[in-house]
DNA sequence: AACAATAACTGATAAATGTCATATTTTTAA
DNA sequence: TTAAAAATATGACATTTATCAGTTATTGTT
């Protein structure tokens, strides 16, 4: 037997857990949790969303294809966080495609249980509310950062920013691998210029490397980089 | 005597047309209307905003300073538009400062007539949250399109914009005339490129200008130059 | 109308980034 | 385990974009 919503701890992190207890009920009723494998999708940009996807486990990435054939990672969804809202919401076909880049665990919502909560539970539509606002906000940041900011000075921040968001191994590297080509998706340039940069960065001292996993090794100085010094 | 919200025609275009007749009187007696000449602030990046500004006439520039002392502009706000929503709805301080590119007037709207409506009126809440949901794609849609079109397509795209936004006067001018620097300030880019790819473009007969008015002069090619011809 | 102030423009050059070609390493799957 | 495939890495070069310096045009003010 599945788990149920009202247990579940992830809720504690997303508009969820504004619902009352017996559209908590619903809800997790009509869910239905998958196992989603590293590389799957779990949809496709473009395409008519009948629910959301709350993650339980596992990181997505969120990403759109532009007209020169390159994915942009607009966004790295993980644990507590809630995709598709704002497609289901506008009644939108998706502008993004979303992509697991680890094995996850996600429970998808049909939009009818979403729907009728927001229609009726000002609290939960409140929550939802706060939750865009801040990826707004967010999305506000990423548009000052790709056009102000140098490519060096993105692939640093977009390290820290892997640090802080999925922490650390054992081993001291970044918990999060990401491949070079979505390192460059993620930070909007030649997939050539990142690894290029990454190395520099090696031979700087900044971080190390095994394979294609990236640890931090001077957290000081590629936050001053990012500052522009 | 001033007028009052209930017959005000721009609320047609926002998510005030979700609220009751008693939250629309309530709003109107607490609003202010102000004018707001151009280059005039009406508010600036890290405030604390009181309340919400309803633009009635006039475009206002959306904008974040960034480290090397430039600002992008991330949004041009105009008629029906409701500005600083964001910032009430997490009661953060503003991200992003707001300057008139043209006079303005807008109606100042108190947070408490706003969150109090938030929070009895899932209608309304649910209004606000489409339109947030809405300028979060556009947000996307930006990223991508700075991160991975050139400066020259960006800028062709802005005219297009501009046009299908605001119009055109009777001489065939966009009716928002933007500073050259402003125009690099949308597109991401330094104000001598801007100016540079704007010579070219009307030298190539794409557009043509009368000091720094902007006409389209070939639509389908500026077109098929943003869909990378 | 004349002046100052600001904005628009142009050229020369430097710096950043992208592209293509190819070598090497790592991962995957038979 | 090993061959094939995919990803990472590096060099050479082209292109794009930024920067700096200086000129011309426009706008606003007395």
């Amino acid at each position: 037997m599945e788990s149920r919503c009202e247990n579940c701890i992830i809720r504690q992190f997303n508009s969820l857990r504004a619902m009352s207890k017996e559209e908590l009920q619903q809800v997790s009723d009509s869910k239905v949790t998958k196992k989603v494998k590293k590389g799957e999708h779990l949809f496709e940009e473009g395409e008519k969303l009948n629910g959301v996807y709350c993650v339980r486990n596992g990181v997505s990435k969120l990403s759109k294809l532009s007209a020169n054939g390159k994915d942009q990672i607009v966004k790295l969804a993980t644990k507590g966080e809630v995709i598709g809202q704002r497609s289901v919401i506008s009644e939108e076909h998706t502008n993004l495609s979303a992509i697991a880049v680890s094995d996850m665990e996600v429970c998808f919502i049909p939009k009818e249980s979403i729907n009728h909560t927001l229609q009726k539970n000002p609290n939960f539509t409140l929550e939802v509310l706060r939750h865009m606002a801040h990826d707004l906000k967010e999305a506000d940041d990423v548009i000052v950062n790709i056009s102000q900011k140098t490519v060096k000075q993105r692939i640093a921040e977009a390290f820290l920013y892997l640090k802080n968001n999925f922490g650390e191994d054992e081993e001291g590297f970044l918990a999060l691998t990401l491949s070079r080509e979505d390192i460059s998706n993620v930070v909007g340039t030649a997939t050539e210029s990142a690894i290029r940069i990454i190395s520099e960065f090696k031979k700087n001292g900044l971080i190390h490397t095994s394979g294609k996993r990236i640890g931090i090794k001077n957290e000081r100085k590629l936050l001053e980089m990012v500052e522009g010094f």
